[in-house]
DNA sequence: TATTGTTATACTCTATAACTATA
DNA sequence: TATAGTTATAGAGTATAACAATA
C-alpha cells in the first residue's frame, strides 16, 4: 500500500487543461521521505513503526497493549510481536497490571530511553537532508502549508496514517 | 515499506530543541494523498500502480514490456501479471514485434483510452479536494516548494518511488 | 551464449479469527 | 459473558531464481 504512481498532471496534460500536480508530488516526495527515515533508523536495527511504538510508550508509560494499539491505530496481533521482540532487546518490558491481571504495562528500560534518543538524533538529520534546498522561511511556509492540509483533512497530530486499520 | 511513523518533532521536544517536523508532516500527508487517490480509482476497478501502467502505455505506445518495466522500475515478472489482467479486461493489448520474436509491444485499446479519460477525471478531483484548503496561490507556492526537493532528492519527474526496486 | 517474457517460489506485511486467562 | 493478550492462518505485495522461446 500504499502507492500513487499515477500522475494526475500528464493525463491533464492530454485532456486538456494546465496541470497542477501537487497531489502527485504530495505521494512522491512522502513516499521518499518514508523510505529514506526507513533506510537511516535500519542502521539503528529498527523499523519506523518501531520507532513510533517506542515514542508512544515514552510519551505514556505504564499503560495497557490495547491503549497503545489503540492510540496507533494498529492491530493488536501486530503489536505483540512488535513487544516481543523489543523485550527480547531489552529495549521495553511488561509488567502485570496488579488491579487486572489481563493486562500489561508497557515501560521503557534505560536501554529503550537511550535508543529513542538516538532515534531522535536520526530524526533531526533526516529532516535537515530532506529540507536542504530551502532556506528557514522557505521550509516554515512548507510547514505550514502541509499543517493546514493534514488539518482540513483530519489527520491525527504525530499519528503515521501507515499505522491505520482501525478496524 | 513504506511507512514512516516515526515523529521527529516529538522526540526534539524531549531532546531539547524545538520540533520543525517538516520530514513528518510529508510522510503523513503524502500517505494520506496515494491513500485516497487509491480508494478512489478503485472505483474504476483498478490500482494506482495500474493507472501509472497505462498512463505509461499511452505516453509510449508500442514499446516492448522489458522497456516499460524499465522506466517504471518495476520488475518483469511483476509486469506480466498487471498485463495479463488487463489484456484479459481488453483494456491493454499484446503484439508480436516482428523484428524480434522474444518482444510483445503494448498498446491501449479504445476502452483502455476510455478508461484513462476517466483516470484523469480522478485525478483532478483528487488534486482539487486534498488541496481544497488552500487558495491558487498557496497551492502554486506549495508545488514549487515540493518541486525543489524532489529535483533535489534526485526524484525521477512522473515517475512513483513506489515502482521502485530498480535493480 | 544472451535476452524476452514467463512461471514458481519465498518472504514480508497485513488482516481475521480462534484460543487462554482473567474478569 | 466479556475483555486483554496471544497464536495461527490466510491474503496481499514484493523480490529471486529458474525456465522456454528466440536471437
Amino acid at each position: 500500500m500504499i502507492s500513487d504512481c499515477y500522475d494526475p498532471a500528464m493525463s491533464e496534460r492530454v485532456g486538456g487543461k494546465p496541470p497542477s500536480g501537487v497531489a502527485f508530488l504530495l505521494t512522491q516526495v512522502g513516499t521518499h521521505a518514508a523510505r529514506r527515515f526507513a533506510e537511516r533508523v535500519a542502521e539503528l536495527d529498527i523499523t519506523p513503526p518501531v520507532a513510533g511504538l517506542l515514542r508512544s510508550i515514552a510519551t505514556g508509560p505504564g499503560r495497557s497493549q490495547q491503549a497503545v494499539a489503540d492510540e496507533l491505530g494498529l492491530l493488536p496481533s501486530r503489536l505483540v510481536a512488535f513487544v516481543d521482540d523489543l523485550e527480547r532487546r531489552g529495549l521495553v518490558e511488561r509488567r502485570r497490571n496488579a488491579d487486572d491481571r489481563r493486562q500489561y504495562a508497557l515501560w521503557l528500560t534505560a536501554d529503550g530511553q537511550a535508543l529513542l534518543g538516538r532515534i531522535g538524533r536520526t530524526g533531526r538529520e533526516h529532516e535537515l537532508d530532506l529540507t536542504r534546498s530551502l532556506d528557514d522561511g522557505e521550509r516554515a511556509q512548507l510547514g505550514a502549508l502541509l499543517a493546514r492540509i493534514a488539518e482540513d483533512q483530519g489527520l491525527t497530530p504525530h499519528v503515521h496514517p501507515g499505522f491505520s486499520s482501525l478496524k
